[in-house]
RNA sequence: GCUCCCAUCGUCUAGCGGUCUAGGACGUCGCCCUCUCACGGCGAAAACAGGGGUUCGAGUCCCCUUGGGAGCGCCA
């Protein structure tokens, strides 16, 4: 292994960590972890203005929790500026770099002009060759890149293969600001070089950005990383994932009952394929991942298909890692539902007695949550539409007429309640579904629940005859539906 | 406007000149299983944007058109 791979993330701390930079997050660790190498993590806050210390904690939870991990100390970008300055000044010596004086109204008149003539919109290089003697006084000057102005500047990317610019397209760009900090292109080439990055993995709107950093890399005699523009991921309606799409942070889809498998299995899929093989675990997606099966083609976000793949994964995953899952987000979710940030250890055994059942239903953990509230339901149970239907007046009269064969059973388990059911619905002369549809709906207070004599046998025989007689006495009594 | 990128079912995609009457998955619609709902099983509808080339042969290569997208800051 000659040259271990260095990728890395480098996220700015201007907002959260949305769904794009946790594909671009997810893609650089499985590339350093497919072949053995390590992946960094900088954070890009050099804009002091926009950069917040919340974002940055929502960037480093959202990594944790979504179980992608770097090697290494976080590097904060803004700390090494007198690096980035260093840096320039050799290129100012060199006569790579040169002050610029112009104003900020003046650049913004030569975009104008030049776009309404239908020439690019680019800085003319009007202080490249002029002599410094000519500056004015009093105006703090930026250093521009002296860039080449005729050829041709190319990158070989991964992914979108080898694409080239015209030198005379590309103007000449800052590098240091008129206060002296460096900006983001300077920034990032010099960190990558000396953070050893071999492969720079980033969403394709920084394509352009490599064709100019590549003549940063040019004008320090510096080796160009290996590049992979990965294409963005668009909304339903094809545009730019953006705040008219929901504007999703990481953390709502961890509070929407999203697990961390799963999303990473739906973000690996996006933009990457490995034939026809749809459901990875982290060891196969390791193992699977490699550049060249990227598409170059932006993908849409399907929430429908990370549903699936999130009832996928919960029926995959054990039932106590599920109930782990849940208690990371109770605090989030729970109270909205009655139920606090914590479960009692009573409940929390009856859930995890409950679970095989009910993770087979849910699409999400909220899905499940909620379709266990005959677990948590404050007395007398509320009964939802589909349950109040069910629940007629001989619907009632069954329930009456099964009452003492439950109250008479010997064992309260799953097997002697089926028998008993069963046996019941036979003298009745029903069908099964006739009888256990109202017990269903009378235990539950739902016309849906995981297998009910699972359900019965969970919530123990106090409980559940309770609740049966509750139901059974309220024979031609109009109940009230839950109003929810 | 300029530069660059992209184009297979509604969506994610397989396809790397002949094995494609185009495969899988999600979603949709049937049927089966069944104590409900799911799961699972079986089946159906559903795509190579258009036009030119190249070739014995094109979804696969080239060009144009059309349609999407990104970038054009002393933001990152």
């Amino acid at each position: 292994m000659p040259d271990p791979v260095v990728t890395r993330f480098a996220p700015s701390p201007t907002g959260f960590l949305h769904i794009g930079g946790a594909r671009t997050a997810l893609f650089n660790w499985l590339y350093a972890r497919h072949l053995g190498g390590r992946m960094l993590l900088r954070i890009e806050d050099t804009d002091r203005e926009r950069s917040t210390e919340p974002a940055i904690a929502a960037i480093l939870d959202g990594l944790s929790w979504l179980g992608l991990d770097w090697d290494g100390d976080v590097v904060f970008q803004f700390s090494r500026a007198a690096r980035h300055r260093e840096v320039v000044e050799g290129l100012l010596a060199s006569g790579g770099a040169y002050r610029c004086y112009a104003s900020p109204e003046e650049l913004a008149e030569m975009r104008e002009s030049a776009r309404s003539e239908g020439r690019p919109a680019r800085y003319d290089g009007r202080w490249r060759d002029r002599d410094p003697a000519d500056a004015p006084a009093g105006v703090k000057p930026v250093i521009r890149l002296r860039a080449p102005q005729e050829g041709e500047t190319a990158i070989v990317d991964q992914v979108q293969g080898r694409v080239v610019w015209q030198n005379k397209d590309l103007d000449d760009l800052v590098l240091l600001r008129s206060d002296g900090t460096p900006t983001y292109m300077l920034a990032v080439v010099v960190d990558d070089h000396d953070m050893g990055v071999t492969h720079v993995i980033r969403g394709d709107d920084h394509l352009t950005n490599g064709a100019r950093q590549t003549q940063i890399y040019q004008a320090l005699g510096w080796s160009v990383p290996g590049m992979a523009h990965i294409p963005l991921i668009h909304g339903p309606d094809g545009a730019k994932l953006s705040k008219r799409h929901g504007a999703l942070g990481i953390d709502a889809y961890r509070s929407m009952g999203f697990l961390p498998s799963a999303l990473r299995n739906y973000l690996v899929r996006l933009g990457w394929s490995h034939g026809n093989q749809e459901i990875f675990t982290d060891a196969e997606m390791v193992a699977a991942f490699d550049l060249p099966q990227i598409g170059r083609s932006p993908a849409r976000f399907d929430a429908a298909k990370l549903e699936n793949l999130n009832g996928h994964h919960l029926r995959e995953t054990p039932a106590e890692q599920v109930l782990q899952a849940i208690e990371v987000i109770l605090p989030d979710v729970g109270p909205a539902r009655g139920l606090g940030p914590h479960l009692d250890p009573e409940l929390r055994a009856r859930l995890l007695a409950s679970l095989p059942g009910l993770k087979e239903r849910a699409k999400t953990l909220i899905e499940l949550l909620d379709a266990a509230y005959y677990l948590y339901a404050p007395s007398p149970l509320a009964l939802d539409a589909k349950a109040a239907a069910i629940l007629d007046a001989p619907a009632r009269a069954r329930l009456a007429a099964i009452t003492p064969a439950l109250a008479a059973l010997p064992e309260w388990n799953t097997a002697s309640l089926e028998a008993a059911v069963r046996a019941g619905a036979e003298a009745l002369g029903v069908k099964l579904g006739q009888l256990a549809q109202p017990l269903r709906a009378a235990v539950t207070g739902r016309g849906t629940s995981p297998p009910l004599f699972d359900v019965m046998a969970v919530l123990g025989r106090d409980v559940s005859m309770a609740r049966i007689g509750a139901q059974a006495r309220a024979e031609g009594v109009e109940t009230t539906p839950n109003a929810a």
